[in-house]
DNA sequence: AAACTTGGACTACAAATGTAATCAAAATAA
DNA sequence: TTATTTTGATTACATTTGTAGTCCAAGTTT
């Protein structure tokens, strides 16, 4: 029985560590610890012990640049985020969206602008299942 | 310092125990064990493990029925499941709700009930908000 | 060239988590 | 009433996660 493609878990902090990539890639440790160091109080040996388990989880690849690795995500965000929101969803909401919508809108206050994001994902929709 | 409501973090076994009795409640551990084997494979047990690391964590409540207790949860499926979906489309989606939607939408496909139910939504928002 | 710095590899270690097994007291059955 | 079962409490143990520290080789500085 060989392992096909179990999806890789992703934790949190290790998480933080791939969205900077996400932001814009290839970088170097320093870059990625750089960057974090805005949001994050972490040490840099923990970020590039981060880095190191996305490595082995085969979520970032590298390329040698002299001594130095440049890293980057070899899962797109676009993927992960779907994959993440379906399960999400799922899982709190029997798969039902507007339910989170609703609460998610209770929760916090839809501005006028999310609104019309919303109205422009149902026309199309709309166009399309005439 | 005291600690003031310190969230809770529930692990994602703990979250289908407690699941099943935000489903119905009270329930004794024996009728958690038997909803829950329809879904999961879990052996007694671990289940009772969990049972008592989620009242350690305050997450269930109990009242001793004669040798037995009978479990309840101490927090709404409500406030968990908007909590919840804040920190998650905050941390995936900076917060806008319609690019989660939309993804979702792109993932899976949204049925006219659904669409329904976001128009229905968003209308009582903008009667909120002439 | 010798010393120092830097970067990734490897090691560390406590807490959380998944997954049970054991223990002891109470309830039940024989 | 003695043996058995049941129930929660306690203990177990490998893995994952958060959070670094140590080691060693390559690169840099003096």
């Amino acid at each position: 029985m060989s392992k096909i493609s179990d999806k890789p878990e992703i934790s949190n902090a290790e998480f933080e560590v791939l969205d900077v990539l996400w932001d814009d890639h290839p970088a170097t440790s320093n870059e990625v610890i750089a960057r974090l160091n805005d949001k994050k109080d972490w040490h840099e040996k923990t970020v590039k012990t981060l880095l190191g388990r996305l490595v082995k989880k085969e979520v970032l690849g590298f390329e040698k640049q002299q001594r130095q690795y440049l890293y980057y995500p070899l899962i797109a965000k676009e993927d992960y985020t779907k994959k993440e929101t379906t399960s999400f969803v799922s899982r709190l909401f029997k798969g039902k969206i507007a339910p989170m919508v609703a609460g998610f809108a209770n929760q916090n206050s839809l501005s006028k602008q999310d609104v019309d994001e919303l109205k422009a994902l149902i026309k199309k929709w709309e166009e399309n299942n005439d």
